[in-house]
DNA sequence: TTAAAAACGTAACCCACATTACGTTCTTGT
DNA sequence: ACAAGAACGTAATGTGGGTTACGTTTTTAA
């Protein structure tokens, strides 16, 4: 069990939190419960009670919807200070993705009656919330637009600059993605195959688009993979 | 301009408020301002500033994605006792589709200022806003998973028994679709085209899953139809 | 260290559905 | 009531990308 200072240290990381006076913030502490996820790790699955949300501080996990023969759309990477399971709020609701981890991660487990109890409380906190999962709507709206709408090359292009925005590391050869990704992965975040990535990739890469080193891939020029979309 | 007492009369319907005191529901009331919108208006478009809520007392609108190139995608139809315009509660960002009156509609425009302050104030009617908020958004994660992986025919199967669901009235012959529809508007809601809407309509119609009167859609074997999904 | 498993590259095949096209029927506004 | 516009029915044509297939390379775990 890990104390409530360092519970508490973690906490404060989150904006979510900023509001939050440090008595009630230490009494929030109080009742919840770090636990550590391994790599590969399921969180939970579509089906299983959705009773708490997830606060993550360390490591990175993956929510996804998923089909019975196996297919899967990602909707999510998050990674440190950012949360999921959500639809814990809406009581009584069964999860209706797959939360995964990528990484070894250190999370905290907040029972959703304690987190109701924070919001309810705290109109400021809620009001940021709203705002949080609002921006995700958006995010979440603006992606099925380019799932609908562009064909395969289009979504590829816009994926790899989005990347580029959250692990993207300039250097004199281009933007690295700092990022551990299969071809598959990028297959399910796109909605798409892993052939057909795969031969994506290689046409942008024939045409002087992205380079790879070893299995990073490097944006090379930006401007021309932008006109793609 | 609508008096106080009427526009109070009206809140008073949405379970959003149901936790607001008459006290603070009436000064609320009094910083709207009731606006009638004409059939085929638009409301607002995306780009336009976001600044405010509304409030759906009477008709129906429709919220949508468009492109450049005039390809839209439907993301919701609502009615009275509904909201849409979220947006605006992520101060400043600009509206990302477009809303438009598909009746002569009845709403209020709530600024997002005293909204905001609203939600700040009330603990409990801001959880509640989070759980209605929360459910929309798993709406639109299934919407996204269907639109994904389903064939036209899956898609078509799936929206005609959720239009019955919200349109749906019981008779002899089956569940009529109570709504006004066009196979344009069918094929926005699931990201196909007029043409194949109205081939895979006739095809329906020829297995006898449904019928149509006039314009309007009759369930027949609403059983078969949820196979296809 | 090495065998097994995962990931990648590439190509042929094929089919669902968008696109194009055009005639007919229904609706709407004046 | 009637003309103009919207909506519908249906068919041919073309193609993006999923599916299948298989060999190679890289990674992982024991």
């Amino acid at each position: 069990m890990i104390g409530t200072k360092k519970i508490l240290w973690h906490l404060r990381k989150f904006t979510l939190l900023k509001s939050v006076s440090d008595a009630d913030l230490e009494v929030f502490a109080n009742q919840l419960e770090m636990t550590e996820i391994k790599r590969k790790q399921v969180v939970y699955l579509p089906g299983d009670p959705g009773e708490s949300l997830y606060l993550i501080h360390g490591g990175r996990c993956k929510i996804s919807k998923v089909t019975q023969d196996g297919k899967a759309l990602t909707l999510a990477y998050l990674g440190p200070n950012e949360f999921f399971g959500e639809v814990a709020l809406i009581d009584g609701q069964p999860r209706n993705e797959m939360a995964e981890a990528l990484e070894h991660c250190l999370v905290s487990q907040v029972p959703y009656q304690i987190f109701n109890s924070l919001l309810t409380k705290h109109g400021h906190m809620a009001l940021q919330f709203i705002k949080k999962i609002s921006q995700q709507r958006n995010d979440l709206e603006n992606k099925l637009e380019m799932l609908v709408f562009k064909d395969v090359t289009g979504k590829l292009a816009h994926l790899l600059l989005q990347l580029g925005k959250s692990y993207g590391v300039e250097e004199s050869r281009g933007l690295i993605l700092a990022l551990k990704i299969t071809h598959q992965d990028l297959a399910n975040l796109i909605g798409s195959t892993r052939e057909t990535v795969s031969l994506t990739l290689s046409q942008f890469k024939k045409k002087r688009l992205i380079d790879t080193d070893g299995r990073k891939i490097i944006l090379l020029d930006r401007e021309n993979i932008k006109a793609l979309c």
